[in-house]
Order: C-alpha cells, then sequence, then structure tokens
DNA sequence: AACCAGGCTGCGC
DNA sequence: GCGCAGCATGGT
C-alpha cells in the first residue's frame, strides 16, 4: 500500500497552534524521540517533528514546530475539517502529556539528594506516550530480551512491509500496520524479518486479539483497577509483568505501573547508588514509595538519566 | 569472543 | 508459588 503526495510548493498550511504549559520544553521531548535510535514512525529534523497517522480514520501528515511560547502545527497531506481540529489538538497534547503540572514531581525530586539535578538537567520533559495501544504492545513484545538497536530494525521491517508507506518531498512516512492486516500473516512470514518463531507468534496473537475485539484500549481504560488492567494483559500470550507495565505506563500514564526488571531502569537504579545489586527488590519498592503518584515519570527520568542533557553541549 | 540485550513460557519441584 | 533452562540473534 503506497500513497504518494504531490510536492507542492509552500503547500504548508498551518493548522492551529498550541500554547505549551508551564515546564515545559519541545527540545527535551525531541530529545527522547531523537537519541540516536532509528524509529520508523516519525521523522525529526531541523528541530521539527514529522509524523504520519489516522485521523478519525483518514491519513493526514502533519509537522509540528517550536514557536517560541507555543506549539505551531502544520498539514502537509491530507484534509483536517474544522469539527476534526480538536481531535488532533488532543491527540498531540496527549502525545506529550501537555495538561499535567509537573510541579508537584519536581518539588519531590528537589528533596531527593541523589535526584535533585533532574528538574534543572530534564527541565520540561515530559513522559512522551504511545498514543496507540495495539502499537504499543507489539512494541514491546518486539523489545523484549534484544538491545534497542536491533528492536528497531524489527520495527521497521514490519512497519515497511505489511504498514501503509506515504511519501513526501523525498521521505517516506509510515502507519503501523493494522491488527488486520498482521493476524493475516504466519509465523514463516516474519521469519524472514528475523523474528524469533515466538515473537512472530505472539505478535500474530495479539493482531488477532484485537482484530476480535478481546483486548481494546477502551476495555482497558474501563478497568481502572491497576491489577485488573495488569491481568487483562497477561492473560495473553507473550504478555508478562514487564510488558503489561511498560504498556500501562507508555499508553495511560498509569503511575504504579512500575516496568520492574527492566534492565535499563535497573541500570540507572545503580548509577544514582540507589542500589547495589540488582535483586534488592524491596529497596526499590521502598525508593518509588516516596515518588507515589509520579512513579512512571520518575522511571522515565530515570531512563533520561542513561544519556547526557540536550543542553550540556550548547 | 564472550556476554549482554527495555523478557516470556513451560517445566520441575 | 518459586527457580531455572531455553529461546534466538544482533551489538559491543
Amino acid at each position: 500500500m503506497a500513497i504518494s503526495a504531490a510536492p507542492y510548493i509552500c503547500s504548508m498550511k498551518e493548522l492551529m497552534t498550541i500554547e505549551k504549559p508551564a515546564l515545559f520544553s519541545f527540545r527535551e521531548c525531541l530529545w527522547f524521540l531523537d537519541r540516536g535510535y532509528d524509529d520508523c514512525l516519525f521523522r525529526i529534523h531541523d528541530q521539527q517533528l514529522t509524523r504520519f497517522i489516522l485521523l478519525d480514520g483518514k491519513p493526514i501528515l502533519f509537522r509540528i514546530s517550536d514557536a517560541g511560547n507555543s506549539l505551531a502545527v502544520h498539514l502537509l497531506h491530507g484534509s483536517v475539517s474544522d469539527h476534526q481540529l480538536p481531535l488532533l489538538r488532543n491527540h498531540i497534547m496527549d502525545w506529550f502529556d501537555m495538561n499535567k503540572d509537573l510541579s508537584p514531581f519536581y518539588a519531590l525530586l528537589q528533596r531527593d539528594k541523589k535526584l535533585q539535578y533532574m528538574p534543572k538537567d530534564f527541565e520540561g520533559l515530559r513522559l512522551i506516550s504511545i498514543t496507540d495501544l495495539f502499537e504499543a504492545l507489539c512494541w514491546s513484545i518486539i523489545g523484549q530480551q534484544i538491545n534497542l538497536t536491533f528492536a528497531y530494525k524489527l520495527k521497521r521491517r514490519l512497519v515497511e512491509a505489511f504498514g501503509t508507506a506515504l511519501t513526501y518531498e523525498d521521505h517516506t512516512y509510515h502507519l503501523f500496520p493494522s491488527p488486520e492486516k498482521l493476524r493475516s500473516l504466519s509465523v514463516e512470514d516474519l521469519r524472514p524479518l528475523q523474528y524469533s518463531q515466538s515473537k512472530a507468534k505472539y505478535l500474530i496473537g495479539i493482531a488477532q486479539a484485537f482484530a476480535e475485539k478481546k483486548l481494546s484500549y477502551e476495555m482497558l481504560a474501563a478497568l481502572k483497577d491497576f491489577n485488573a488492567m495488569q491481568q487483562a494483559l497477561i492473560a495473553h500470550k507473550g504478555i508478562g509483568v514487564w510488558t503489561a507495565n511498560y504498556v500501562l505506563m507508555k499508553t495511560m500514564r498509569v503511575p504504579n505501573a512500575i516496568p520492574y526488571g527492566d534492565v535499563g531502569l535497573l541500570k540507572a537504579l545503580e548509577t544514582h547508588e540507589i542500589i547495589k545489586e540488582r535483586n534488592e527488590t524491596e529497596k526499590i519498592e521502598r525508593f518509588f514509595k516516596k515518588y507515589k503518584g509520579w512513579e512512571a515519570y520518575l522511571v522515565f527520568y530515570l531512563w533520561r538519566s542513561l544519556a547526557p542533557p540536550v543542553f550540556q553541549t550548547k
């Protein structure tokens, strides 16, 4: 499937601007999205972010850029009617968690001797979400037990083979494949892309569950209770505690969905000398208790800490 | 070249 | 319920 967009000169239409809340840094957010991995679901260049999505079921290509006190959103392909504008605005604000007041979290960090550098060094970094539950589940299954460089390669192969592509001004943008598309595949279709037997099986199984409406965002969100949501996910093959918690954290920002055992999290806890050994689970739980309500953000900021601050070289 | 990767399942106890 | 082998393959 391919869509080609006519490369009109000056075809970009400004759809809207979105006012930046306090403690919001587009630059910090871009740093996270562009931290050295090859993500095929958006493109960043010249401090601008371009992405291809389905809005209200219709494909659009849009670009976000920094406009001082606000973000500017331009339309590059497709159309957005007046009544769809709020949908796009909500999509972007949810993606960057722009409705949240971070000051209580920063107050907690400031009280912590080992982490009190974070509010300044990472100021305005938001917990950037994966806006689609199916994509989030597939992505976390792909990423299980392999390094991220390889995981992004696997994702790209899947998306390029089975997703919808759109070429605009010499760059190709992609939609993540639909559950209906992935459910139609067999394990043999994914083996040449270097998916393991089990990863292939899990992905197809999850796609089936979505296509048959046995699992959906709405279904999960309706549960409210964290344990119930976790169990609803773990019931599916290929989803364990880590995956369930990672996905709940990245799609819904469920604060107590801590991906315990995550190697990145453990590494960060070690470098901050919060733990000495990776098996000190009680110590980790005690540590997280100090951040009640902000656990997901804490994990995100600890991941952020694994790389140098974006402003360091400036 | 060994050891590690943003783990999970299935088995034996 | 808990521990552990096996998985499967690229990165460093």
